[in-house]
This record gives structure tokens, sequence and C-alpha cells, in this order.
DNA sequence: TCCTTACGCTACGACCCGTAGCGTAACTGT
DNA sequence: ACAGTTACGCTACGGGTCGTAGCGTAAGGA
């Protein structure tokens, strides 16, 4: 959205309409499905959704922006179900992971967005707040069980504990992504189950250091 | 280039300007640099480089493709001197690779391309065949090179063994990629120390199972 | 009821796309 | 030297998208 209204929007005169919204948001992803990144254009959203173009430019400023709202929501499905032990973590959030890059929508325009993002800063700040950090609390939940189950030790510094979730968070994710769309492979169940055993290693390594 | 002619291109007529192609990939990258990718106009291109539009398209059929071929040279600066250790030459090779995706033109670039790449084969291939693979040549050698000095076991099965070089390949380069895209902090001396020291770890695990 | 804002619609200039057509330049074989 | 062939620069064009302005109307709040 533009500039979302800190604390109080607008009190008076006719609301926003709730249900263009949604239906903007999902004629959007429709059309990434359809036409893909390069061939999307903002008309195409605005006739699918069923409302005006200008509508569309009064809550977005771009292209980019719409399509990180409307992809963003699909990262809220990731979930980390405690299986147990991190391996088994880990191994199910690879295939959730990879599961949601399978689809048309999310491999096409996280990438593109992403893309953009190297020269626009306000863009790389929307996509921080509304994907990337999504994803990276399902690493931070997942190394607290881990540390409660004894699997990892409690790093004692504050800030090597955030290094070394960083660390986990890019490798778990940069890996999944380079397969999928670099190497354009699948991530199938022997993939995630090399990659984890290849990533605890690690982790118990690199704790001892 | 478009179809760069298989055995013998054409005898007869005036060749093609050599100078002309290096001219137009070098503008390339400059318009990238200054433009980026969005913004980035075959007409532009054509502009710096001092030559027509319809120049251009007699070699390239899209954008797409010429900037997979401008981007792809600088891809060859990459090298692995060999360090005297699996743990020296991985170090280098993650810090090389950063170094290089710190460019302007390449940052924005290859995730672009990639993008676009999702929904045509055609570009995916020639990204395979001119970016992809010449870095994992460095994986392979460096794999190589630490067999022989018993650092990793030679594995028995071929196929396992291929799989084994893109699971590493997929590790490092989209973990260095996440990192300095999506996470967008640097690829310091430090993280590729802790990222070498998790890797090589998980290797000696992988292997053992 | 008045005020304010959102909405749909139309129209617009600006820009980029990719191609066609033409005359000219460069190189090859006879 | 000459004809044949291909590349090049240039101009012009229809088609499409962009992002905005202006208008009348719809929907809520004071």
């Amino acid at each position: 959205m533009l500039s979302p209204g800190h604390p109080e929007p607008a009190r008076t005169g006719r609301p926003r309409s709730a249900a263009a919204d949604e239906a903007i948001l999902e004629a959007c992803r429709a059309s990434l499905v359809d036409l893909g990144w390069s061939k999307l254009t903002m008309g195409d959203v605005a006739t699918r959704a069923g409302v005006a173009k200008t509508t569309l430019y009064r809550r977005w400023a771009s292209k980019n922006e719409l399509v990180v709202d409307a992809v963003a929501v699909l990262f809220d499905e990731l979930e980390l179900p405690d299986l147990g032990s991190l391996s088994a973590d880990v191994h199910n959030v690879v295939l959730q992971f990879a599961a949601l890059l399978d689809r048309p929508e999310t491999r096409t325009a996280l990438m593109a967005v992403v893309a953009e993002s190297t020269r626009d800063d306000a863009l790389r700040a929307r996509i921080r707040d509304s994907i990337v950090d999504r994803q990276k609390r399902l690493v931070l939940l997942g190394r607290r069980r881990a540390q409660q189950r004894g699997e990892l030790p409690v790093e004692p510094d504050e800030a090597t504990a955030a290094s070394t979730a960083d660390l986990i968070f890019d490798v778990i994710a940069g890996a999944v992504v380079h397969r999928t769309l670099v190497s354009a492979e699948p991530v199938d169940e022997d993939w995630a189950r090399r990659f984890t055993v290849l990533l605890l290693a690690g982790l118990g390594a690199a704790a001892a250091t």
C-alpha cells in the first residue's frame, strides 16, 4: 500500500474497498501465472480485478510494490510444526519452501522483485518486511527448539548468535532457491535429506569453534 | 548471438563487425550500471554503442539474451588457484564470487535474467551454458583437488558423485547470492570463514553416509 | 444534509517496442 | 574490374504500455 497512514489514515470520506484490495492481489497472482513477470501489465491486472486502472495507482506506486504484496501472503503458508528433532524440522521446512517456489506465481515474481530491489532501497525494505522476515522467523523458531532439546548450544554472545542465525538462513534459503530457480532441478525427498545431513553436521562443527 | 552458424556461417558478403559486438556488450554493461534492468532499453544501448538499433536486433532476439551475453564474460574472471587445502580454496572462491556480485552490472542482471528464465526454456539453456556451467567448473575442480589431497573420499558411484557436486554447488552459490542480494549484507572475511567451516564439516558428514 | 474521499471512465502525451524499407558500405569470387 | 552477397545506418511506422488529469458519481462520516 501507499503509506498506509501511520496512526490515523483518514476518518472522513468514503473508505477504500477492502474487497477491491483482495480482488486486485488475487488478479495480480493470476496474471503472474498466465503472463509471467515481464508481460504483466497494470491494465491487465485492473481488468481481471474488475476495477479501473486508476484505482491500482491510488494504492500502489509501481508494479514492483504491487507484486510484492500479492506474493507476500503466500509466504504466510509456511509453518514449522515441532517434529521432535532438528533434523526433521529442517527437512520439513526445506520441502515446504521448495513447494512454495514450485508455484509459478512465486518462482517468477520472487527473483524479479529481488532484481529490482538492487536499485531501490524502499522496495528492498518492503521485501524484507513482508517476505524475508517471515521466512527468517522459522529459522529462529527451529533454532530455539533445538537449543531447548540440547541439539544446539546456546551461544553466550548475542551478536554471534544473530550472525549464526543469519548464516543458517542464507544457507537454507539460498540453497533451495538456487537449486530450484538457477539449477532448475527439483528439490525432492532425496535432495532434502542430503542437504539436511550436510547442514546439521556443519552446524555442529560451527558451534565447536 | 542469433544462431552463431553451426559449421559455416556465411562465406560471402560483408562480415559482421567484431568491434560492434564488443561495443554493444560494453554499452549494455554500462547501461546496466546507470539505469538498472527495468529501465534499460535497446535504443539506449544502441546509442551508447554508436550503432543503429536495427543492428542490435540483427544479433540478439531480445533484451534478455543480450544481457546474458553482456554479463557472461564477467564470470570468466573467476579462477581457482590451488591454495593447498580445500578450506582455503572454498574460502577463496566464496570471496571471489561475492566480489563479482558486488558489481552493479552483475547483481542487477543476474537475478533479472534468472527470473525471466522461469518462463523461457531457451533463455534458461543460454544461462546454463554461459554462466552457471562456468561456475560449476570451479566446484568440480576444487573437489577433484581435494580428493587428490585425500581431504574428500572418491565416491564409487558416478551418479551420487554428480549429485553431490550439484548439492555443493547449490549450497555455495545459493548462500552467497542470497546473502548478497536478498539479505543485502556483505560477504566479508568473517562470513566467508564461518561459511567455510560449516560447509567443510558438512561435507565430511555427508561423505560418511 | 453537507463534506470528504474513493471509484469508474475517458482521454491524453510520452515512451519503448520490433519491423520494414531504402541507400550505402564492405568483402568475396570470378 | 565487376557482379553478387551480406552488413550497416537511417528513417518511419503501428502497436502497446505507462502514469496522469479531469470529470461525474458513489459511499461513508459529522
